[in-house]
DNA sequence: TTCTATTGTTACATATTGTTACAATAGTAC
DNA sequence: GTACTATTGTAACAATATGTAACAATAGAA
């Protein structure tokens, strides 16, 4: 029998703490979330990981993020600590180092409770490239209203993230993240529709936007079809990595 | 020479992780915080704690500013959680160690790095019994202008707090957890001017209060002054200890 | 009784927001 | 070219909300 890996390195990490990301992008309908799929476990998850001796929690979160989009820069907001006791059940865990086909025993600190700090990113759609994580086979984009059942409290979380992105809609600029550099005021407005799950009324949003002072307009967009052309905008701020 | 105590376990807690509180109160004039001095050491903190294996974040932050304030049912909203790496250095904790006379090889885990979970707490300052915590010889309430040098990153803390404080006044009824049950029009718009840094329209913050629905009107208070009297209020909900 | 400091409420001006209406226009059909 | 459609940008008006000042009420002191 072939000897089982070791990939995460107990001395390496900081023990009990792990962080969650909730990372929405916009496909011009619907907001969407990423979602991992443990390999050959029918377990769903958010992605998520550890934190090294060495590296502080946001480069860590960062670092992760990264990994599972493929992009840089990536704009991530901090919105809760999760700590319940409850959150401490081995066994997914220990089913899933078995089907990656890992050494138990060096891993146990993996078994052990955790605390989870959790991160929302907003990303741009189109650009992402999902890959899965070492020990899952599939990730993939899920709406709110359909994601599959997920381990320990990652729907919570969800809600949460979902809840503090709905109050820092308009505080910061948000819609530019989800977006292209440069989008229609229908675009932006429809984003805004998707986050907040309720409909605005056309004209007032558009003044309010203008309104803000934080759009550039630019050229028009013909799209081929038969109507006015729209203006196509983009902020005027670069976005922030970390809020 | 006597043998060195040993009074917080490693075994009993999760390592590398704490959690600091920033308890505000309101003196009738001005917002303020409780802050730690440790023994010997002229060492200013915040009250804080560790987190024990079989209990939750939040009831061990609880029981922390409960043991700090002697009160019971605190409001407390968890902020920010902390990660840098930077927050690590061990030469205060040793300090804060030997002065209390007790062993530092056992205690070392307490000199490692630690991520600490940051909650603020809104009490009645009136009600309040501040209690050195084990460490500590001194405990005092200190004006948001007035702080002394704060150990680590705690002023970074507290301003983050003040931050979040302010960003939740209206959305959440915060100023019924600074004041007495029933109070005056003055002193809530009192409490929300020492909140946010601004002065208000008296006219206009009433009609605001008055038409959010959230008050009861009760009997005048005679104060002895040579003037109207005030009505009292309270709010019709009561508070809720973790937001 | 007169006076003062403060309070509760109203009145009015101004600003913001919600809604509707209308003109402009990119394409299609003819 | 003209007529037509769907959509867009903006203006117009109404409904609310907010900022500010004014006014009447009143508890006690002089």
């Amino acid at each position: 029998m072939a000897p089982k890996k070791q990939i995460l390195n107990k001395e390496d990490y900081i023990p009990n703490l792990a962080f969650d990301s909730v990372i929405f992008g916009f496909n011009g309908k619907k907001l969407k979330i990423l979602v991992l799929e443990y390999r050959n476990t029918g377990l769903y998850a958010l992605p998520g990981g550890f934190v090294r001796r060495n590296e502080s929690l946001e480069e860590a979160v960062k670092k992760g993020v990264s990994e599972r989009t493929g992009l840089k820069n990536i704009y991530l907001e901090q919105f809760r600590t999760f700590g319940d006791v409850k959150r401490f059940d081995p066994e997914p865990m220990k089913r899933i180092l078995e089907m990656n086909g890992l050494d138990i025993t060096s891993h146990s600190w993996l078994l052990d409770r955790f605390i989870t700090v959790a991160y929302y990113a907003l990303i741009n759609f189109e650009k992402v490239m999902p890959k899965p994580d070492p020990l899952s086979d599939g990730i993939d984009w899920y709406s709110l209203d359909e994601l599959p059942p997920l381990m320990m409290d990652h729907q919570q979380i969800i809600e949460k993230a979902l809840e503090t992105l709905r109050e820092n809609l308009d505080k910061k600029l948000l819609g530019m993240n989800l977006l292209p550099k440069k989008f229609t005021m229908k675009e932006l407005q429809q984003v805004y529709e998707a986050i907040t799950g309720t409909s605005f009324n056309r004209s007032g949003f558009q003044r309010k936007m203008l309104g803000a002072n934080t759009l550039l307009r630019h050229e028009k967009r013909f799209s081929g079809n038969s109507h006015k052309a729209p203006y196509l905008y983009s902020f005027k701020t670069t976005h922030t990595t970390i809020g």
